[in-house]
DNA sequence: TTGTAAGTCTTACGCCGTAAGGTAGCTCCG
DNA sequence: CGGAGCTACCTTACGGCGTAAGACTTACAA
């Protein structure tokens, strides 16, 4: 009967689509039956402008990665390479507080998205500037690592142990840790990206890393 | 007929099985059933000994940690600490990189596991000796991220783009990145852990930040 | 001998990604 | 005007996944 209007499918709107339920329920919930549901479509229908869902999740990197560069492309430059690249590298840190789920699935994409590689490629031209030179500038992203981007894989998380009340036995065989977690109490748990990844935290490494860069310069 | 004496299946057992599963066929082999068949069992009989599968997958964390531990625990003091925090961390690295799918999962567990938990303990008994206060050694340890515990996670591989030969439309769209890659070459990629993380670059990032630490002592 | 518990297996359900092929509507050419 | 061809979408189906429910087997204690 009522020849309902649809916007039709696209690359755009599926990888769209993604992010957003990415964002509302978690990277788990992206499926393509959910997915598609959300679109008001079938779930097949999306591979006539997808090719698989690893398509879509390279897909929903990129999305993110641009993302990133439009928010870093409005930086104001610094009075320095290094506080330039600080001032970028805490702008794009803010997109992924946007998208919690993001770091992780950075992490097993090994295709690089045209926007990360031009990300890099702004900071490559910054450290030049900067007077690096090539190879410099090259251990420097390997030792930046995935803080070039604005996360830290944090592997174990200090305020865990805190709140979860470590059992005592455990405790014992962990005299160091136990005294260390009780001194600093990390009494200021406000914004969590990953696991312990909190502003101060990475800035502090952040900073370690630049430093130490611009010490070799 | 013949009564198989089988060797009865065991929690431990389960878990030495997933790690050689990942090992030989990498971590999305690891199912609950071809695990089974490994087993010479069926894979509901499985959850007897383990609750689900993510009880399997924090386990094999558990067996890697322990065995970073056995390594660790072998390695001989340095002059200093962090000599000796160096040659620890290039310890657990090996194991690293005798389970190449280990730091992708190390990534994704929130739960963190004893053995991981004793080894930051061994970590911040060092730091402790050399000097630092309790809330420099918990700064220190998300500044390393997880380099503490002998991996980095790499969000582009400089190599991807010396031997993918870049599109010259896109090149010119990063003249800075292939500046540097035409420049440094990278014509020794011996052992990858990850995806460009060869031993050189770990070994720069890590003493970049060692150094910066022992600066703030 | 019978009861009980531990250990294993069978069956089945509802998810998942996606291969194969069908169908509705549009454009274009005779 | 008609039908061929193309684009966009849908239907159906398959094999694999994690795992809930519960039946079977064995070993041992009473």
């Amino acid at each position: 009967m009522t020849t309902e209007a649809r916007t039709p499918l696209s690359r755009e709107r599926v990888l769209r689509a993604a992010v957003a339920l990415a964002d509302e329920h978690g990277l788990r919930a992206v499926t393509m039956r959910r997915l598609a549901e959300d679109l008001g479509a079938e779930a097949m229908s999306l591979y006539y402008h997808v090719a698989k869902k690893e398509d879509v999740l390279d897909g929903i990197v990129e999305v993110v990665a641009e993302e990133i560069n439009d928010v870093v492309a409005r930086v104001a430059p610094g009075p320095d390479w290094k506080q330039t690249a600080r001032r970028r590298i805490l702008a794009a840190r803010q997109v992924f507080l946007r998208h919690p789920w993001a770091p992780g699935l950075f992490g097993t994409r090994s295709a690089t998205s045209i926007a990360v590689l031009k990300y890099y490629d702004g900071l490559v031209g910054l450290m030049r500037e900067g007077g690096f030179s090539h190879d410099r500038i090259h251990h420097a992203l390997h030792a930046l690592g995935s803080r070039a981007l604005g996360f830290s894989q944090e592997l174990f998380d200090p305020n865990a142990g805190a709140s979860a009340e470590v059992p005592a036995e455990l405790a014992a065989q962990l005299p160091n840790l136990v005294g260390m977690l009780a001194e600093i109490a990390h009494d200021d748990p406000d914004s969590t990206l990953g696991w312990c990844d909190d502003q101060a935290e990475f800035e502090f490494g952040l900073d370690l890393v630049l430093d130490g860069l611009d010490r070799l310069r």
